[in-house]
DNA sequence: TGAACAGTTCAATATATTTTGAACAATTTA
DNA sequence: TAAATTGTTCAAAATATATTGAACTGTTCA
Protein backbone atom coordinates (compact mmCIF):
# COMPACT_ATOMS: atom_id res chain seq x y z
CA UNK A 1 0.00 0.00 0.00
CA UNK A 2 1.24 3.61 -1.00
CA UNK A 3 0.83 5.92 1.52
CA UNK A 4 1.71 9.93 1.68
CA UNK A 5 5.81 9.01 2.60
CA UNK A 6 6.16 6.46 0.11
CA UNK A 7 4.44 9.37 -2.29
CA UNK A 8 7.79 11.89 -1.79
CA UNK A 9 10.40 8.78 -2.07
CA UNK A 10 8.08 7.89 -5.56
CA UNK A 11 9.19 11.68 -6.73
CA UNK A 12 12.52 10.92 -5.66
CA UNK A 13 12.86 8.27 -8.04
CA UNK A 14 10.79 10.13 -10.89
CA UNK A 15 13.80 12.74 -10.75
CA UNK A 16 16.87 10.75 -10.25
CA UNK A 17 15.03 9.35 -13.55
CA UNK A 18 14.63 12.40 -15.17
CA UNK A 19 18.24 13.65 -14.56
CA UNK A 20 19.24 10.34 -16.13
CA UNK A 21 17.29 10.70 -19.16
CA UNK A 22 17.86 14.83 -19.13
CA UNK A 23 21.46 14.06 -18.81
CA UNK A 24 21.45 11.69 -22.40
CA UNK A 25 19.54 13.38 -23.98
CA UNK A 26 22.00 15.88 -25.92
CA UNK A 27 24.52 15.42 -28.48
CA UNK A 28 27.52 16.42 -26.56
CA UNK A 29 26.83 14.39 -23.71
CA UNK A 30 25.76 11.24 -25.70
CA UNK A 31 29.23 11.83 -27.15
CA UNK A 32 31.11 11.69 -24.05
CA UNK A 33 28.99 8.33 -23.17
CA UNK A 34 29.96 7.00 -26.17
CA UNK A 35 33.98 7.85 -26.11
CA UNK A 36 34.09 6.32 -22.41
CA UNK A 37 32.24 3.47 -23.56
CA UNK A 38 34.64 2.75 -26.10
CA UNK A 39 37.65 3.55 -24.25
CA UNK A 40 36.19 1.43 -21.83
CA UNK A 41 38.99 2.97 -18.93
CA UNK A 42 39.70 5.70 -16.92
CA UNK A 43 40.30 8.84 -19.11
CA UNK A 44 40.85 12.43 -17.96
CA UNK A 45 37.95 14.95 -18.91
CA UNK A 46 41.05 17.01 -20.76
CA UNK A 47 41.75 13.75 -22.52
CA UNK A 48 37.87 13.40 -23.21
CA UNK A 49 37.16 17.05 -24.19
CA UNK A 50 39.97 16.94 -27.15
CA UNK A 51 38.80 14.10 -28.79
CA UNK A 52 35.35 15.10 -29.48
CA UNK A 53 36.55 18.99 -29.84
CA UNK A 54 34.78 20.72 -27.06
CA UNK A 55 36.30 23.49 -25.27
CA UNK A 56 37.00 22.99 -21.18
CA UNK A 57 34.36 25.13 -20.01
CA UNK A 58 32.01 23.21 -22.05
CA UNK A 59 33.78 19.94 -20.44
CA UNK A 60 33.43 21.31 -16.80
CA UNK A 61 29.55 22.00 -17.75
CA UNK A 62 28.40 18.35 -19.24
CA UNK A 63 30.78 16.28 -17.08
CA UNK A 64 28.92 17.86 -14.37
CA UNK A 65 25.54 17.15 -15.32
CA UNK A 66 26.29 13.49 -16.30
CA UNK A 67 27.88 13.22 -12.55
CA UNK A 68 24.77 14.82 -11.08
CA UNK A 69 22.70 12.07 -12.48
CA UNK A 70 24.87 9.40 -11.47
CA UNK A 71 26.31 8.37 -15.47
CA UNK A 72 29.37 8.87 -14.34
CA UNK A 73 32.19 8.29 -11.67
CA UNK A 74 35.24 11.10 -10.88
CA UNK A 75 38.31 10.67 -9.44
CA UNK A 76 40.39 14.10 -8.90
CA UNK A 77 43.89 13.36 -8.90
CA UNK A 78 45.78 16.85 -8.15
CA UNK A 79 45.02 18.43 -11.16
CA UNK A 80 43.17 16.43 -13.09
CA UNK A 81 40.05 14.17 -13.05
CA UNK A 82 39.24 11.42 -13.85
CA UNK A 83 36.00 10.08 -15.33
CA UNK A 84 34.73 6.40 -16.06
CA UNK A 85 31.15 5.30 -16.90
CA UNK A 86 28.82 4.27 -14.14
CA UNK A 87 27.19 1.25 -15.43
CA UNK A 88 24.90 0.57 -12.29
CA UNK A 89 22.98 3.71 -13.39
CA UNK A 90 22.88 3.05 -16.97
CA UNK A 91 21.40 -0.97 -15.67
CA UNK A 92 19.03 0.36 -13.18
CA UNK A 93 17.62 3.66 -15.07
CA UNK A 94 17.79 2.72 -18.26
CA UNK A 95 18.48 -0.53 -19.08
CA UNK A 96 15.56 -1.72 -16.76
CA UNK A 97 13.91 1.44 -17.29
CA UNK A 98 10.44 -0.23 -19.26
CA UNK A 99 10.27 -3.40 -17.32
CA UNK A 100 10.28 -1.60 -13.79
CA UNK A 101 8.51 1.96 -14.18
CA UNK B 1 34.37 0.23 -42.62
CA UNK B 2 32.68 4.04 -41.84
CA UNK B 3 32.56 6.18 -44.89
CA UNK B 4 30.52 9.82 -44.74
CA UNK B 5 27.29 8.31 -46.51
CA UNK B 6 27.06 6.09 -43.27
CA UNK B 7 28.34 8.92 -41.07
CA UNK B 8 24.82 10.91 -41.79
CA UNK B 9 23.20 7.23 -40.84
CA UNK B 10 24.95 7.41 -37.65
CA UNK B 11 23.76 11.14 -37.05
CA UNK B 12 20.13 10.52 -37.82
CA UNK B 13 20.34 7.45 -35.56
CA UNK B 14 21.64 9.63 -32.85
CA UNK B 15 19.30 12.32 -33.42
CA UNK B 16 16.76 9.51 -33.13
CA UNK B 17 17.88 8.63 -30.44
CA UNK B 18 18.09 12.03 -28.78
CA UNK B 19 14.74 12.62 -29.54
CA UNK B 20 13.53 9.64 -27.44
CA UNK B 21 15.23 10.54 -24.17
CA UNK B 22 14.18 14.19 -24.58
CA UNK B 23 10.34 12.79 -24.69
CA UNK B 24 11.25 10.83 -21.74
CA UNK B 25 12.97 13.86 -19.86
CA UNK B 26 9.63 15.28 -18.85
CA UNK B 27 7.53 14.88 -15.90
CA UNK B 28 4.16 15.15 -17.38
CA UNK B 29 5.48 12.84 -20.35
CA UNK B 30 6.91 10.21 -17.88
CA UNK B 31 3.43 10.32 -16.30
CA UNK B 32 1.32 9.66 -19.51
CA UNK B 33 3.82 6.98 -19.98
CA UNK B 34 3.62 5.50 -16.88
CA UNK B 35 -0.17 5.73 -17.08
CA UNK B 36 -0.31 4.03 -20.32
CA UNK B 37 1.68 0.94 -19.27
CA UNK B 38 -0.09 0.43 -16.40
CA UNK B 39 -3.54 -0.05 -18.24
CA UNK B 40 -2.31 -1.81 -20.96
CA UNK B 41 -4.23 -0.85 -23.60
CA UNK B 42 -5.39 1.54 -26.10
CA UNK B 43 -7.23 4.78 -24.58
CA UNK B 44 -8.10 8.17 -25.66
CA UNK B 45 -6.09 10.98 -25.27
CA UNK B 46 -8.91 12.90 -23.57
CA UNK B 47 -8.97 10.03 -20.94
CA UNK B 48 -5.01 10.52 -20.00
CA UNK B 49 -5.36 14.03 -19.69
CA UNK B 50 -8.14 13.45 -17.02
CA UNK B 51 -6.32 11.00 -15.43
CA UNK B 52 -3.39 12.82 -15.16
CA UNK B 53 -4.88 16.43 -14.55
CA UNK B 54 -3.54 18.57 -17.67
CA UNK B 55 -5.12 20.50 -19.87
CA UNK B 56 -5.94 19.22 -23.82
CA UNK B 57 -3.68 21.97 -25.40
CA UNK B 58 -0.69 20.98 -22.91
CA UNK B 59 -2.04 17.10 -23.42
CA UNK B 60 -2.08 17.70 -27.28
CA UNK B 61 1.95 18.88 -27.01
CA UNK B 62 3.27 16.37 -25.16
CA UNK B 63 1.66 13.52 -27.02
CA UNK B 64 2.87 15.08 -30.30
CA UNK B 65 6.58 15.21 -29.05
CA UNK B 66 6.28 11.24 -27.67
CA UNK B 67 4.63 10.50 -31.26
CA UNK B 68 7.61 12.02 -32.62
CA UNK B 69 9.88 10.13 -30.54
CA UNK B 70 7.90 6.64 -31.76
CA UNK B 71 7.19 6.04 -27.77
CA UNK B 72 3.70 5.89 -28.86
CA UNK B 73 1.55 4.59 -31.37
CA UNK B 74 -1.87 6.70 -32.28
CA UNK B 75 -4.92 5.74 -34.16
CA UNK B 76 -7.46 8.79 -34.78
CA UNK B 77 -11.33 7.35 -34.90
CA UNK B 78 -13.58 10.51 -35.80
CA UNK B 79 -13.51 13.12 -32.92
CA UNK B 80 -11.05 10.93 -30.86
CA UNK B 81 -7.74 10.26 -30.80
CA UNK B 82 -6.15 6.72 -29.02
CA UNK B 83 -3.00 6.10 -27.76
CA UNK B 84 -0.92 2.88 -27.23
CA UNK B 85 2.69 2.66 -26.30
CA UNK B 86 5.43 1.70 -29.09
CA UNK B 87 7.12 -0.87 -27.36
CA UNK B 88 10.13 -1.35 -30.46
CA UNK B 89 10.16 1.65 -29.81
CA UNK B 90 11.12 1.38 -25.99
CA UNK B 91 13.46 -1.93 -26.78
CA UNK B 92 15.32 -0.17 -29.49
CA UNK B 93 16.45 2.86 -27.87
CA UNK B 94 16.13 2.64 -24.23
CA UNK B 95 16.35 -1.18 -22.83
CA UNK B 96 18.90 -1.82 -25.26
CA UNK B 97 20.53 2.10 -25.19
CA UNK B 98 23.56 0.56 -23.52
CA UNK B 99 24.66 -2.53 -24.67
CA UNK B 100 24.38 -1.36 -28.58
CA UNK B 101 25.01 1.97 -28.30
C1' DT C 1 -29.53 23.17 -37.55
C1' DG C 2 -27.03 24.40 -33.44
C1' DA C 3 -24.71 23.17 -29.19
C1' DA C 4 -21.37 20.21 -27.19
C1' DC C 5 -17.26 17.55 -27.60
C1' DA C 6 -12.24 16.02 -28.84
C1' DG C 7 -8.36 17.59 -30.27
C1' DT C 8 -5.10 21.05 -32.93
C1' DT C 9 -2.84 25.37 -33.94
C1' DC C 10 -1.07 29.73 -32.95
C1' DA C 11 1.17 33.45 -30.57
C1' DA C 12 2.64 35.18 -26.22
C1' DT C 13 4.98 34.34 -22.20
C1' DA C 14 7.70 31.91 -18.88
C1' DT C 15 11.26 28.88 -17.81
C1' DA C 16 15.29 25.91 -18.57
C1' DT C 17 19.35 24.69 -20.99
C1' DT C 18 23.57 25.53 -23.49
C1' DT C 19 27.53 28.33 -25.04
C1' DT C 20 31.03 31.65 -24.42
C1' DG C 21 34.86 34.20 -22.47
C1' DA C 22 37.11 36.13 -18.52
C1' DA C 23 38.82 35.41 -14.05
C1' DC C 24 40.04 32.15 -10.73
C1' DA C 25 42.45 28.12 -7.75
C1' DA C 26 45.48 24.42 -7.46
C1' DT C 27 49.19 21.84 -9.26
C1' DT C 28 53.22 20.84 -12.00
C1' DT C 29 57.31 21.96 -14.64
C1' DA C 30 61.19 24.69 -16.35
C1' DT D 1 59.89 31.56 -8.60
C1' DA D 2 57.46 32.18 -12.99
C1' DA D 3 55.00 29.98 -16.60
C1' DA D 4 52.15 26.39 -18.11
C1' DT D 5 48.53 23.03 -17.25
C1' DT D 6 43.92 21.21 -15.63
C1' DG D 7 39.81 22.20 -14.34
C1' DT D 8 36.01 25.38 -12.02
C1' DT D 9 33.03 29.37 -11.48
C1' DC D 10 30.50 33.22 -12.91
C1' DA D 11 27.62 36.22 -15.66
C1' DA D 12 25.87 37.32 -20.18
C1' DA D 13 23.83 35.90 -24.29
C1' DA D 14 21.71 32.58 -27.28
C1' DT D 15 18.71 28.86 -27.88
C1' DA D 16 15.27 25.44 -26.72
C1' DT D 17 11.31 23.82 -24.18
C1' DA D 18 6.92 24.21 -21.75
C1' DT D 19 2.49 26.60 -20.45
C1' DT D 20 -1.47 29.27 -21.40
C1' DG D 21 -5.72 30.99 -23.55
C1' DA D 22 -8.16 32.07 -27.70
C1' DA D 23 -9.59 30.66 -32.05
C1' DC D 24 -10.07 26.90 -35.01
C1' DT D 25 -11.48 22.07 -37.48
C1' DG D 26 -14.12 18.19 -37.58
C1' DT D 27 -17.51 15.12 -35.39
C1' DT D 28 -21.54 13.83 -32.75
C1' DC D 29 -25.91 14.45 -30.61
C1' DA D 30 -30.30 16.67 -29.37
Amino acid sequence: MMNMLDNKKQNQIDNDQILVFKALSDPVRLKIIKYLKQLNHEVSCGEVGKAINISKTSGSYHFKLLELAGLINTRREAREKYVTLNEQTFDKYVTNFYKSM
